[in-house]
DNA sequence: TAGATTGTTAATCGATTAACAATC
DNA sequence: TAGATTGTTAATCGATTAACAATC
């Protein structure tokens, strides 16, 4: 598990909650100098406890009477998250996700680098979609190991997911963030992300339908 | 909040979850007929405890001496999640997101039911994404209303988003499901559920680094 | 200084797991 | 019947909140 400032243990769900305080610090950056934890978790709509509490794994951001100075705090969690640290990624499936992220601004604005699609449609490989060059998949292992690719974005069907899963932990990657509708399987404590949008669409489903009763 | 088989309240998290033994469940149906508690927490890698429990909450699915049979626990989740039964949605904003969402095939698999699309752009509207219109964000709110959209999706840049909420919320859509990398201001208690691509992508960029010490 | 607010420890709350009677 | 496995209650674990001494 993760550790911390003094060697505690960083709960999962707070490492997840990171970037949403970036995003808050960041929206806050021109609207003010410093702020509370109390004002700041009311604007989050949670409490002044964990506000301060998350904060305190990573280190001693605020100062007592004062609160927490916003340039710093933005700049102390773009470190902690490695925003303009450039994290080398590739894209593999060049279906209507894929091709949408490979145009998505925010990883580049988030600091994230580009540096290959991939597809097995021979008729794509090639095909350059904003500068960036889609390859053949069997030359991923490859490319992941002379690029020294980061992580890797999976936006292939599922059925062919692990199979490539296979292929990239092999290849060195260090972290997935997968699209497919399933699990994946890797070994024990490889970094894995999902984002499963049909999964969220069904919970929405569920809540609209209960909340009419 | 959300009340169960016997009137106890449903947590949360145990919603979010159900998306996810419906995935399994399908997985399952070409495979086996039935399947025990211990066997399916094992494939998940949960807590037989946990998914008796969870399933628990909307039914007694299950049978002592044999397990859930599968046809008959997927039919039953396919209910409780509303899939087969058909969602109307819309989707607002034809950046690359909402127009790879337009094209992605899952949503209609799922039983949801594209009615419209949105954006600004004069130059957008009238085109025909896979068979369905973009219309001008100024007629969003009627379109709603006459044709009863359940549901809306968020896909415009983050500086409008809450506009657009507005609009929706006011025109009696249901909930939303929302892209834009910020928090929605909903009334209370409006279902709301986020994909924050970008926060995902840097929870693992900081898993990555950490796990490399 | 007095007021504000931190970082942290203790108390509380909620979710997960273990245990087991019921029963197929 | 004996073995398997449920649904549920009690015990445990972990996360959230409250409280407060420290201090700017």
């Amino acid at each position: 598990m993760i550790k911390g400032k003094d060697g505690t243990p960083i709960p999962k769900v707070v490492i997840e909650r990171l970037p949403r305080y970036y995003r808050y610090f960041d929206w806050l950056e021109n609207r003010a100098e410093k702020i509370s934890s109390k004002k700041l978790s009311e604007l989050m709509g949670a409490s002044a406890s964990q506000v301060r509490l998350d904060l305190s794994y990573f280190g001693d951001f605020g100062q007592q009477g004062y609160g927490y100075n916003i340039k710093k705090l933005k700049a102390e969690l773009a470190k902690i998250l490695r925003i303009h640290t450039p994290m080398k990624f590739v894209i593999v499936g060049m279906g209507n996700i894929g091709r949408a992220l490979t145009r998505y601004n925010a990883f580049i604005e988030a600091g994230f680098k580009l540096e290959g699609l991939f597809d097995v449609k021979p008729i794509l490989i090639g095909e350059k979609i904003s500068g960036t060059t889609i390859y053949k998949v069997d030359e991923l292992e490859s490319f992941v190991k002379t690029h020294s690719v980061d992580m890797a974005i999976i936006a292939v069907p599922k059925e062919v997911a692990n199979e490539v899963v296979k292929t990239l932990v092999a290849s060195g990657v260090k972290g997935i963030l997968n699209f497919a509708p399933l699990d994946l399987e890797v070994p024990d404590g490889f970094p894995v992300e999902n984002i499963h949008i049909i999964d969220k669409a069904l919970a929405l489903s569920f809540l609209i339908r209960e909340r009419q009763h």
